[in-house]
DNA sequence: CACTAGATTTTCT
DNA sequence: GAAAATCTAGTGG
């Protein structure tokens, strides 16, 4: 199952939080309609990347609160999804206090549980592709906006609980992937040598 | 293996 | 009107 992570733990500085995201899981559930029974669908976090407010110009938040952002200027664990690219959303978890506009992006999970139904919503058999990039995770999952302002802590569609801990020594640190601004800010952390990740370190 | 084009629509300028 | 925190299939070596 995993313990229940603390409100404290949110609340710490965006690029501890990526960092303490590795080696937690992530969990949905899947409601079958016959049989009113829930299936987990849940991955570890191997890979997660920090935007912050202040000076990270490759950010949702570097210019203020808009309407699509404005979840990401509430209190550390609440669930911000956005849809991008026309067809893909991407799934972070808030960080820090209130107000602040911060948050992780997670990009990479190693499944754990309800691998079928993952499949079956991706469309791909191989367990390496189901999960190893930001839109694959939603896609696998289930995540849509409509659990965007959710929180982690309280929701019954989505939640983070602990499961692996990460060694200091398992984690690399390298440039974010897929921005055109503040690209040299080494804000990507990921496990060493996991293969789920969405891209080599 | 590396690289590129194309899909598709929300969001903010 | 342009850009976007991406993914997939396709090409060529």
């Amino acid at each position: 199952m995993g313990k229940k992570l603390s409100s404290a733990f949110f609340l710490k500085p965006t690029l501890l939080l990526a960092e303490s995201l590795l080696g937690k899981k992530l969990i949905t559930w899947k409601k079958d309609k016959r049989t009113g029974r829930s299936t987990e669908v849940s991955g570890m976090i191997v890979e997660v990347e920090a935007y912050t407010q202040d000076g990270d110009m490759a950010s949702h938040s570097w210019r203020g609160k808009t309407p699509r952002n404005r979840v990401m200027f509430q209190a550390g664990g609440h669930c911000y999804v956005y849809f991008i690219y026309g067809m893909h959303h991407c799934i972070n978890v808030v960080s820090e206090s209130e107000g602040t506009g911060a948050a992780v992006l997670i990009r990479a999970l190693q499944p754990i549980s309800g691998l079928h139904i993952m499949q079956r919503r991706r469309h791909v058999k191989n367990p390496l592709l189901l999960t190893n990039g930001p839109a694959k995770i939603c896609q696998a999952l289930g995540i849509s906006k409509a659990m965007c302002g959710e929180h982690f802590l309280r929701s019954k569609r989505i939640q983070l609980r602990t499961f692996r801990k990460v060694k200091k020594s398992h984690i690399v640190r390298s440039k974010r992937i897929g921005i055109s601004r503040s690209q040299d800010l080494p804000w990507r952390f990921s496990i060493r040598n996991n293969p789920w990740v969405s891209r080599a370190a």
